[in-house]
DNA sequence: ATTGACGTTTACGTTAACGTCAATATACTC
DNA sequence: GAGTATATTGACGTTAACGTAAACGTCAAT
């Protein structure tokens, strides 16, 4: 395990562009010593991207996973009020975690019955094509997903 | 419960502009009905969007919804080519939210352990000034969440 | 018949999150 | 020390997802 990182490397590493680390640290979500002009990334660094990337996955804004990579940090540091805002912070956005996590429960639910739908559908016409007749079948009785869910 | 819905009744009850719905009709994820120019909504319209929004929450961009949403019709009719292409798509966004899932457990572990550290030193300074001395705890045993998280 | 609430379309503006050059510097490699 | 790879900083372009404003229609109530 390496002590610093180049640029490019956590680029490949990630699945990201160079352009994009440039950003983040544009945008201040990134801030890397340098060695004269060039960038160099410390594991901390690097555990922030790895974090960075984590927030992009659950679709947060940039100026979120900010927010949130900052909570690392305002931890053990600052005063009261600020802690006491922090912890707010924390709160309001374990609510939003769970309210995704309901959400996907509930769209792999969905998921699962139209799957299940879906290779029914497909046995059926197998079994047509393999019986080599052109019957058919009854595909009228309407289970629309979409009015089980309400 | 309604058996139709204007425009502004559906913005009104989910939080959201009608602007915003008709731009999901101009992209070709809502297609209600109309009343001479006027739209309306039925109640799988009105379904439709309440997925839509589901999906907005799990932060994808509307064309995956869109996708997501076809789905749902896409599971009892077509060809085989068709279906056996919908049953990857499934494969594929179920992988994706149980990468998700994933994400979101870390992140509720590390929000907590955040807030563990938070309250605790809340604790401490309402000590301190509980106390009134000025001493100030050593808060120099690093343990600095970024090293913890691989 | 005019006011007000609600609807319509069209069109231009805005913000986020980068992509895509271009011009230039630095660093290894033979 | 010439070439190649990798880095830097601008600057402009692009796409998604709406916001905002203009100009107009419709219908019920005053």
């Amino acid at each position: 395990m390496q002590e610093t990182y180049s640029i490019s490397e956590l680029g490949k590493e990630f699945g990201i562009t160079t352009r994009a680390i440039r950003f983040y640290e544009d945008k201040e979500l990134l801030s890397p010593s340098r060695n004269g002009s060039h960038r160099v990334y410390s594991r901390a660094d690097r555990t922030r991207l790895k974090l960075l990337l984590r927030g992009k996955r659950l679709g947060w804004p940039l100026e979120e996973i900010k927010s949130v990579l900052n909570m690392y940090d305002a931890g053990d540091k600052g005063e009261l009020q600020q802690l006491e805002y922090t912890c707010q912070k924390i709160e309001h956005r374990r609510a939003q975690l769970q309210q995704q996590q309901k959400d996907i429960e509930a769209a792999l639910a969905d998921l699962e019955q139209i799957q299940h739908r879906c290779t029914e559908h497909l046995a059926t016409l197998n079994g047509q094509y393999s019986h080599k007749d052109g019957s058919k079948l009854d595909h009228n009785a309407e289970t629309s997903l979409s009015q089980n869910i309400t």
